[in-house]
RNA sequence: GGACCCUUAGCUCAGUUGGUUAGAGCGUUUCCUUGACAUGGAAGAGGUCACUGGUUCGAGUCCAGUAGGGUCCA
């Protein structure tokens, strides 16, 4: 379909060979070759035998989620990594999906729920609210996996995963079972149910693990209390003089809790209390009831008076104190953290934060309270759902985690790399401080867990003997055959117990089948995962355990572990560092980026300012520079396609046919060598996962080397007939190694000029081809009878100085722009010779009529170069007084170096200890330092 | 309290085994629409590399400490 641009162009796009408009417009070559990407299918993970592979799983987005600027960069990341897996010959497979997102999902729906039809899920009944939550997600969900599209993201879209979905849901509930019947090294069960204290969600009503309970420094209030003593006593003193004691003073900042309270604890030691263990207080709020002292190590004497309530069932120390000292537990909190009725009259029914209010009001009216001054401490909150949470005593399922050794060996052996190395020591730190972990959710949206009870038992009271009890308990995968005798756990599991197993869940595990299908044996383990680091305890250490202990059971280590390398990269940031959160609003969105800059656009500006697992800040700017390097690029290309007839272009065996060996001239071999360093330093930096040194000389290189310089000299050699074909061959091999280096990052434009250039044929794309590496072209070169002279980019260096100095002194003399000054080099026969050759284009470059050679000193503006002192003929008088000046200044800048290299070599310490190649460096600039300044102070002694 | 990271130009960031005069993009100053590109070209200004001390012939780079900022764990 012709397309008229608003300056009146009109491009038609046919599949090849097509004139190359004046400005490059993103959007219709990505919907058009992303199409096309699809249709071939090229991005299915298909393995030959004893192809290498390179396996990447998508940290699954949640699946109701929208595509945020972390999400770009880290998919961004994957996908270079796996484009150039693809273009290495790596049998490529990046798989994606999506999470179900338990608690996020659930409460999404439950709010929709009540706005629309006012009713929460306990109206609808489980049935009835999952249903609705799956209408969600077929209306709402996998909105992210199309964005990702637009982002060019190469993904087996056929092996699109969801953790929710039949396959992966057997797989969850088989580790379960698996998990529950099999035993750690002390031979206990690795699941287990157990009442204990867990983080409670208030807002959402189920228990969290730990690693979802974020600690945040909270304002509050810290209330200091007086507990009468049931029979006064004594105490010693700061002095050691005895003192009356009527009551003990504590301190707490959860005053409503007191009802609950069922001791005072003193430490054992503690000289001013010691002899009151055993004796009794009166609790002063609540039912009126004497507690007993204990004495317990827990409490540490030197906090506030030393004395601490003890509240089992409201924290978990104290829940510790109470089970050594066999203290009742009172339980005064309703699941979404109101009162009960044991808080008694005053407090029952009234909301947790009302309560601690009203219970300092009525502690001060009853003269308990001594004092109330702020205080700020850290208070557990919900990640999810931003509330304080509850200590709770509740009933719930355990993980005791398998193979925690092993998941330690494995990284500290270095079989799984971690990018930045530092991150492997926050992983080890956590795995030896690892705490059973909280597997079920009271949820509805999730995988229930596929346990049944006999009907008419007591779960409450079920022993860890009860569990065992198949009369009792039944674990399995389809259920109980007399499902009538039986009733289902109502918990399901914890979402990231589902997502730990996701880099062999997604490739068919557990069914034999279905691994062959999915090509198990050729793309396990997987060959890197990127992720962000916040996840490193969440999602990274658990997968390492599962993929331990569930893929290939009895294979060697190297053949269990999930992924040989995790890639950190780093967070996302606004301009003032803040996390980019959809609450503060501080996310561009994506799209309108992709909209704005193209996506290769966003790709490269991203990259550049994403380095090794650092945070970055987001800048714009960088993603326009992004956009302004894919301009550049395609006028580039446009530039070749009208310098000369396109030749055969299809093979790199026919672009180097065309490439004249008598005909490379140093800028040729100057920018070979070039491309050669571009090609060697993508090599390194890739395998060290150092995208942003990557992007830089990707740059600097097409930038820079290729058209600053090599394209503006070609414009004259292009002008001779026996040249003119040769170098237009070698601009069609550099554009197209470039463009096989730049496609990991930028996808679309490249393979749109891929197709523009003739280098690939119909229907085929730039990802079939492979990339050669530096040493294999170089090969490549000397079959053709060409060595890259790297003497010639010191030679090409100097040109480029001397059209800078050219210029330099042009602007000076204010004659910038004028194109017919003459320019008078009084050189020796070397250097003369050296510019000689390159007359015409040096002229071009600065832009004079001429520049010839003298012999003769000049009363002439001039400026001192590496190939001679360079006269600036302008046709105008200059002014004596002005040139003095900018000769002083330079004399006067020069000094300042020749001082310092002078006193280097003049010390002896350097000059026997330094190595000999820096010591001869350094003579030569002061030698070279010297001479130019003596030819400028020559110069300024002839200015009259 | 423990651990880790960061501090380089006005802004955002590079600078991987220590070695010429510390780089890029954006911004900024001057000049330029010359047939690839004004999404461009040319020239320029702008840095005590947070601070202090140490190691070394030589430190932005290594070591120790200080200050400020950030993250994780308790």
């Amino acid at each position: 379909m012709p397309r008229v641009f608003a300056d009146g162009c009109v491009t038609v796009h046919i599949f090849n060979m097509a004139e190359i408009t004046k400005s490059y417009e993103p959007k219709d070559v990505e919907d058009k070759w992303y199409a096309a990407w699809q249709e071939a299918k090229c991005f299915a993970g298909r393995a030959a035998p004893g192809q290498e592979t390179y396996t990447i799983v998508i940290p699954p987005p949640n699946v109701t989620g929208i595509l945020h600027m972390g999400h770009v960069l880290n998919n961004t990341l994957q996908d270079v990594l796996i484009r150039r897996a693809r273009l290495e010959g790596k049998a490529a497979c990046w798989i994606p999906g999506t999470d179900h997102a338990g608690i996020a999902t659930q409460t999404m729906v439950e709010k929709h729920l009540k706005k629309t039809e006012g009713k929460g899920r306990r109206d609808l009944g489980r049935d009835e609210f999952l249903k609705r939550v799956w209408t969600w997600r077929d209306e709402k969900g996998d909105h992210i996996l199309r964005q990702l599209r637009q982002l060019g993201c190469s993904c087996d879209w056929d092996r699109t995963a969801f953790t929710m979905d039949a396959d992966y849901s057997r797989a969850v509930l088989t580790s379960f079972v698996k998990l529950f019947n099999s035993t750690d090294a002390q031979g206990r069960s690795h699941i287990y149910r157990g009442k204990r204290m867990v983080n409670w969600c208030p807002a959402s009503l189920t228990a969290l693990s730990d690693e979802e309970v974020e600690m945040r420094p909270t304002k509050g209030f810290i209330y200091k209390l007086r507990y009468e003593l049931v029979e006064p006593s004594t105490t010693k003193g700061a002095e050691g003089n005895v003192m009356p004691l009527t009551h003990l003073t504590v301190e707490t900042t959860r005053p409503e809790t007191i009802p609950a309270d069922v001791a005072l604890a003193v430490h054992p030691d503690d000289e001013r209390y010691k002899h009151l263990i055993g004796k009794t207080v009166w609790r002063p709020l609540g039912e009126r009831v004497q507690l007993p002292i204990v004495g317990d190590t827990a409490v540490d004497p030197v906090f506030a008076a030393g004395v601490l309530k003890v509240t089992p069932a409201h924290d978990k120390v104290d829940f510790e104190i109470g089970q050594r000292h066999k203290l009742p537990v009172i339980d005064l909190l309703n699941a979404d953290a109101t009162l009960n009725d044991l808080a008694g009259p005053a407090l029952a029914g009234m909301e947790r934060f009302a309560a601690r209010k009203k219970s300092a009001e009525l502690l001060r009216e009853s003269g308990a309270l001594i004092e109330e001054k702020p205080y700020e401490n850290n208070v557990g909150y919900s990640q999810r759902a931003g509330v304080p949470i509850e200590p709770r005593l509740t009933q719930q399922w355990w993980l005791r985690y398998p193979r925690i050794e092993e998941a330690k060996q494995v990284v500290r052996d270095g079989l799984i790399q971690m990018h930045p190395e530092r991150w492997s020591k926050v992983y080890l730190n956590w795995l030896e401080n690892i705490q059973d972990w909280c597997i079920s959710r009271q949820l509805w949206w999730g995988h229930r867990i596929p346990v049944w009870y006999a009907k008419g038992i007591d779960r409450e009271k079920l022993t860890e003997a009860d569990l065992r009890d198949p009369k009792k308990i039944h674990v399995s995968l389809d259920g109980p055959a007399d499902p009538e005798n039986w009733e289902q756990e109502d918990d399901v599991l914890d979402t990231w117990a589902s997502s730990w197993l996701w880099p062999f869940g997604t490739l068919g595990w557990p069914d034999a089948e279905a691994q062959k299908a999915a090509n198990f044996d050729a793309f396990y383990p997987t060959t890197t995962l990127a992720t962000g680091a916040d996840i490193i305890f969440f999602w990274v250490a658990r997968m390492i355990m599962a993929g331990l202990e569930f893929a290939n059971p009895g294979a060697p280590v190297e053949q269990r572990i999930p992924f040989k390398h995790v890639y950190f990269n780093g967070i996302v940031r606004d301009k003032q560092g803040r996390k980019m959160s959809k609450t503060l609003g501080n996310s561009p969105d994506p799209l309108d980026l992709i909209n704005a800059y193209g996506a290769d656009g966003l790709r490269f500006g991203l990259l550049q300012i994403a380095p090794l697992g650092q945070d970055v800040k987001f800048d714009e700017s960088r993603v326009e520079a992004g956009k302004h390097f894919c301009n550049k690029l395609w006028n580039a290309c446009r530039f070749r396609q009208m310098s000369g007839e396109m030749a055969d272009n299809s093979s790199l065996a026919a672009i180097l046919g065309r490439v004249d060996p008598a005909h490379l001239d140093d800028d040729d071999h100057a920018l070979l060598g070039a491309l050669l360093d571009t090609m060697a330093t993508l090599e390194k930096s890739f395998a060290g996962f150092e995208f942003a040194g990557a992007t830089q000389r990707l740059y600097s290189f097409f930038w820079n080397d290729f058209c600053d310089w090599y394209v503006e000299v070609a414009k004259a050699r292009l002008q001779e007939p026996a040249a003119k074909a040769h170098v237009l061959a070698v601009q069609d091999l550099v554009i197209r190694e470039f463009l096989l280096m730049f496609e990991p990052f930028a996808p679309f434009i490249t393979e749109e000029l891929w197709h523009l250039l003739g280098y690939g044929a119909e229907k085929s794309f730039v990802q079939e081809t492979r990339i050669e590496t530096a040493a294999g072209l170089v090969a490549l070169f000397a079959k053709r009878g060409v060595t890259v002279d790297a003497a010639a980019t010191g030679r090409v260096e100097q040109l480029k100085q001397f059209s800078t100095l050219a210029r330099e002194l042009k602007a000076d003399q204010s004659v910038a722009q004028k194109r017919d000054v003459k320019f008078f080099a009084l050189a020796g026969q070397p250097e003369w010779h050296a510019l000689e050759k390159n007359l015409s284009k040096l002229a071009r470059l600065v832009g004079a009529a001429e520049i010839s050679r003298t012999t003769e000193k000049l009363s002439l503006p001039a400026t001192v170069t590496s190939l001679g002192t360079l006269y600036l003929d302008t046709g105008v008088q200059v002014d004596p007084a002005a040139e003095r000046a900018r000769l002083t200044k330079e004399i006067h800048a020069l000094n300042k170096h020749i001082v310092g290299t002078e006193a280097r070599l003049s010390n002896e310490a350097f000059t026997s200890k330094a190595p000999p190649a820096v010591l001869e460096g350094a003579r030569k600039q002061l030698a070279d330092q010297q001479a130019k300044r003596a030819e400028l102070e020559r110069l300024l002694a002839a200015v009259q």
